[in-house]
DNA sequence: CCCTTTATTTAGACTTAGTTTAAATTTAGA
DNA sequence: TCTAAATTTAAACTAAGTCTAAATAAAGGG
């Protein structure tokens, strides 16, 4: 039985994600680290995302796009993606406990897991008169 | 300028998700027709699951797994995932407005929208005593 | 009606994201 | 040190979907 925790390559991953404030996918991950002059396999990279995933070191998003995000803010929250610009940002406002009581009991499922995501326009893109998705 | 509206593939494949409850994928959608004797070309299928979510006739959902399911029911509705059986439910209850609006003061977006996916267990998983997932 | 233009469908090549495989390497621990 | 288990690697493979260019269908003006 052995409990080796982080290998080189996980924790060169895992500090990627906690360093980054934009959600990256495996495609961005592999490009940054292209950038530090590490060479980890292009498995080893969806590998380590999905051990440090299971350890509950990171959380796996699957929002806009094909590709999923990796985000290592552990605290209970979601995320909000604005439809002008791309960028997507955490919500922690707290889900209401008694409107998640009511969904238990109008669908019958005991609830263990939400997994919201808001779309809207950001702040910047209302003011910046940008039009693109409104 | 033309306005066809629905073509023959179109209309199939409408039809195809209008009636199924399971919220289909691409491929299970490509199945039914086959099924029915109907070929329609693969693209055909994706070029119109889009027009068909363009014209607001549909909606696509990115659940679980890789495949975008699609789902004929335009009420404002959410949806929730047996962890242990897989099935997609319906959740018909209301976002509560002033949470929403909580968020919105919170982040500085304005919502347009609202994607949000619960998981738990269902109640027949949970009195078949399926140990699976819990 | 016929002709031209535009939209749609089709088959098949291609792309993207991710998984699998089997060999090589690393690590843990007796 | 030696062995067994875990991890990494390169490369082949898979799944889901997009793109391309040719063929077909439909619309509208004359």
């Amino acid at each position: 039985m052995s409990r080796i925790g982080l290998t080189a390559q996980r924790k060169l991953i895992l500090d990627i994600v906690s360093e980054a404030s934009d959600h990256p996918t495996a495609s961005d991950i592999i490009d940054r680290l292209k950038l530090q002059g590490q060479t980890v396999a292009y498995a080893t990279v969806y590998n380590s995302l999905r051990y440090l995933t299971d350890q509950g070191l990171i959380r796996e998003l699957k929002l806009e796009g094909d590709a999923s995000r990796y985000d290592a803010r552990m605290e209970d929250h979601q995320h909000i993606v604005c439809t002008s610009c791309g960028r997507v940002d955490e919500v922690m406002t707290e889900i209401p406990k008694d409107w998640l009581r009511q969904i238990e009991a109008e669908t019958g499922y005991s609830i263990t897991e939400e997994q919201l995501l808001f779309k809207g326009v950001c702040a910047e893109c209302r003011t910046s008169n940008n039009k693109a998705v409104q």
